[in-house]
DNA sequence: CTCAAATTCATACTTTCGGCTGATGTGCCG
DNA sequence: CGGCACATCAGCCGAAAGTATGAATTTGAG
């Protein structure tokens, strides 16, 4: 940063240097004034640019991946809103009778979803079910 | 973006057309032109700063968490190396009897090392176990 | 060296899980 | 109206998971 306002600097120097030496002698009389000043205002925008880029750099914000359920995959693997729910609570470590508890059905009714979603992820294991459901990023 | 250009432009031809109007009429003999081609090589470097930030706005880059895990929680739990290898491919989605091959002991070591492992994230089931260890951010 | 922790294994027992079959009720679409 | 998907429930059985207890071996720190 403090690199970059020395540069700066030191261009606009020898920018001035430069000017005094060759065009005072040689050019002032063949090109307009305008052309100049417009040639210094494109240099001194590229100048500007590129130290806005360099100076502003890290802009590279982090974010805290916010998951948000990818809704195609999910729908893809034909699991119903109530297979749903029930995996949630799978995921969240509940055993098939908090789940049912929690959902207020039977357990009987909570096996049954837990079966239906198994099939659907390609899975023999709850805990498999949920590593696959958190690779298709269905799941947190 | 394209907006910038063309308010670029307008800028530009209406400094030029500015200086035309009252540089030449009053001052040229007045200031020293070095003045001049420095002010506006000022003005446009900060025209230049601004036109870059805007047109590298969008720098906002997402991150994919990469994921380190929190070995201060890690020993917190008092989880030995072997009991977390065996967390890690239990979260994988494995059986005991998987892990067990994978790690070249008998089933009945898998078996000691994860109630070990329930005991310590103070689980009951390896679905808890998981939804532990992912909060304690040991695991993915 | 010595003790504690870690790793390994086994056996027996209980609980949970998962597969299978079958049944009922509801709402929707053609 | 007749399927069809969805949701609900029940019972059975074998497999997997989890608990308890005990024990041998290795390893690391003091």
């Amino acid at each position: 940063m403090r690199r970059t306002v020395i540069l700066y600097g030191l261009a606009m120097a020898a920018l001035l240097g430069l000017l005094r030496l060759v065009e005072y002698k040689y050019m002032v009389r063949d090109i307009p004034l305008e052309f100049y000043i417009g040639a210094v205002a494109l240099l001194f925008s590229g100048i500007g640019i590129w130290a806005g880029r360099r100076l502003t750099q890290p802009r590279i914000v982090k974010v805290r991946d916010p998951f948000q359920c990818d809704k195609a995959a999910l729908r893809r693997t034909g699991i119903s809103n109530r297979e749903f729910e029930v995996l949630e609570l799978l995921a969240a470590g509940l055993s098939n009778q908090d789940i049912a508890d929690r959902l207020f059905v039977s357990m009987s009714t909570v096996k049954t979803h837990v079966s239906s979603v198994l099939a659907k992820l390609d899975a023999s294991r709850r805990t498999e079910a949920i590593a696959k459901a958190k690779e298709l990023r269905i799941i947190p």
